[in-house]
RNA sequence: GCGCCCAUAGCUCAACCGGAUAGAGCAACGGCCUUCUAAGCCGUAGGUUGGGGGUUCGAUUCCCUCUGGGCGCGCCA
């Protein structure tokens, strides 16, 4: 649409150059959507970008741009204003032709092709599966599965992962924990407390009773000679001493199935909330299967031939400070095990062998220290590390009323994503995290979201939508003829209804916005906005009239509204119901 | 101490890769339902964009500095 302005001006301004005007000067279109109505429906600030390179008066060259400008069936007039900008003032018919292509395109109406088929990695969420997921995934989850909904809507071919963490001392902990809750669960008390430093959340229980069914007594033997963890003060070392303990009395397999329990179930139960959630994901890569494939040893191979590590301490170093990090990473410990950052340089590695051309990781921001070392791991080994793109998504703050919430997967305290689902429903949930910028604090005050969730912003724009097609309803009910394709708008001549095709005219542009930046708040500020304009027409004007051509106009436009709000709430991963 | 992020109306947040007079919602106050869904609309009030410098025709936006907050600085993940 912006064409409507950008063809005639971009003719003026190779006018001018061939006038010799604007020798040597390069040409830059840029448009504004002004604030201000009498600055007209869009306004141009060449004059003002090229005057100096022109050497001329900014005013005195929109002078010459507007003598340049051809004749538009869509433009009405040009006005100089201020200290040299270009207004311009557009035609009805123009915004009628606005209208007719949301109603032509329907579904895809705002689709555009930004990415050309660019391949994408995104990956998002990758908690541990030591636990459900809490209400502070759950942004991370809205967040990336809107993103890529965005993105794939302006033509990027997006593939998104879960990276699951499936190797880890965090999943000894958790089979440590699923084995004392087993031993309760089988009538044998435990010769201490449970430990503090063990998951003690409720569902651990829950599979430790589902471990009892399928095994029975068969894993109690290793409970004899357990370390004593009352005599040792610091919790970490104790829960240690136990893995280690249960490693070697349970032996592999039954050590493997113990882990194999919990992790299951719980990667189980993470699929399944996020895909209630409507988060679907391409590929769950896990952690292990990378370093079963050899693949850590791989990308360490690598770098040692590329000379960037050493051996210090005991441990193997990645000199990471050599490509900007502040110190250099331990790759593999003294103990021969590997790091987690060590899978990370793997996992990343890994990543841009498989023909993406961008990387897109989101993590909390409490890992944003994380960033030039994995950067410096892949310019290392030689990969693009500009291709890697880190989005940092800061923390939910959890309240309760004034209270803060405490977050602690492993005391159990927590409220989780699912919770949260069942008390606000997802619409509700997805609309809420992406509300806000990504990189501001999201307090979520559980009780507001709870007691006052009819005053969430989502249900004003479900409203706007279910009112549209109220208003069809009621037309069929009263016998009235709907709309046909393709629309005749002639007598839409009202400037509100005007105002509002240029809010729809405004759609397109706002889903590149949010693909470029990132940020799929703008779309959903973008609704907000359009769904105000649509109730505040509604309520001054009636649509449902006896003449048919204006009702027919108006249904028209409502439609076209209608058809954008649906559009921009499914990118967003929320319904657009026709009644409420 | 070093690094990253943030600071806008009483509260929660916007402001289109620098644009013209900084906008919404909530809270407060006052109006609108015998006609298309009042989960709505209209109006009033609310600001030195944390302070101070700089760049620019022009700064909430970019740079410097100070203040205040969040996070990080493990052979944890």
């Amino acid at each position: 649409m912006k064409n409507f302005v950008a063809e005639p001006l971009l003719l003026a301004l190779q006018a001018l150059q061939q006038q010799g005007l604007l020798q040597g000067v390069p040409i830059q279109l840029d448009f504004d959507r002004p604030r201000q109505p009498e600055h007209g429906h869009l306004a141009s600030n060449v004059a003002l970008l090229l005057a100096k390179g022109a050497g001329k008066k900014p005013r005195d060259l929109a002078t010459s741009i507007l003598g340049a400008l051809p004749e538009s069936p869509w433009i009405e007039r040009v006005e100089i204003a201020g200290p040299g900008f270009l207004n311009f003032f557009l035609r009805p018919a123009a915004f009628h032709a606005v209208i007719a292509q949301v109603l032509g395109q329907g579904r895809d109406f705002g689709r555009q092709n930004l990415g050309g088929g660019l391949r994408l990695h995104l990956e998002f969420v990758s908690a541990n599966p030591t636990g459900p997921l809490h209400v502070g995934h759950g942004r991370g989850a809205a967040y990336g599965a809107s993103l890529a909904e965005i993105l794939r809507f302006c033509g990027y071919d997006v593939f998104c992962e879960y990276y699951v963490n499936d190797a880890g001392r965090q999943m000894d902990i958790l089979a440590a924990s699923v084995y004392l809750r087993y031993l309760e669960a089988a009538g044998h008390g435990l010769p201490w407390d449970f430990p503090q430093s063990a998951y003690r959340g409720e569902y651990v229980r829950e599979i430790a009773a589902h471990l009892l069914a399928r095994e029975g007594d068969a894993l109690v033997f290793a409970s004899k000679n357990m370390p004593d963890l009352a005599a040792i003060a610091d919790g970490d070392a104790a829960i240690d001493q136990l893995i280690a303990h249960l490693k070697d009395a349970l032996g592999a397999a039954a050590y493997g199935r113990l882990h194999a329990a919990g992790l299951q179930e719980i990667l189980a139960d993470i699929r399944d909330d996020l895909a209630e959630f409507g988060v679907v994901y391409q590929n769950w890569y896990s952690e292990r299967s990378l370093m079963e494939q050899g693949a850590v040893e791989r990308a360490i191979a690598r770098l040692e031939e590329g000379g960037h590590c050493y051996r210090a301490e005991g441990a193997l170093w990645f000199r990471s400070t050599d490509f900007g990090d502040d110190k250099d990473r331990v790759l593999q410990r003294e103990n021969g095990a590997y790091t987690y950052f060590a899978s990370d340089v793997a996992y990343h590695f890994e990543k841009g062998t498989r023909g993406f051309s961008q990387l897109i990781d989101m993590w909390g921001a409490d890992h944003h220290g994380y960033i030039p070392r994995v950067r410096a791991s892949l310019q290392a080994l030689g990969a693009d590390a500009n291709a890697l793109e880190v989005l940092l998504v800061q923390f939910a703050i959890l309240y309760r009323g004034t209270e803060k919430v405490s977050m602690s997967t492993r005391a159990g305290e927590f409220v989780t994503l699912r919770q949260l689902r069942e008390e606000v429903g997802n619409d509700a949930a997805r609309f809420f995290y992406v509300l806000r910028r990504a990189d501001q604090h999201l307090d979520f005050d559980l009780e507001l979201a709870t007691k006052h969730s009819e005053e969430n912003p989502v249900f004003y724009i479900q409203y706007a939508h279910a009112r549209v097609h109220s208003l069809r309803r009621q037309a069929l009910e009263r016998g009235l003829s709907l709309p046909t394709q393709p629309p005749d708008l002639a007598c839409l001549t009202d400037p509100r209804e005007l105002e509002l095709a240029d809010r729809l005219w405004r759609f397109p542009e706002q889903v590149a916005s949010a693909a470029r930046d990132r940020e799929p708040h703008q779309i959903a500020f973008y609704l907000k906005d359009l769904a105000a304009g649509f109730h505040t027409y509604y309520n001054a004007t009636r649509i449902l009239v006896e003449e048919d051509a204006l009702r027919l106009a108006r249904l028209s436009l409502a439609d076209a509204i209608a058809q954008t709000l649906a559009n921009g709430l499914a990118l967003l991963g929320v319904s657009a119901p026709e009644t409420m």
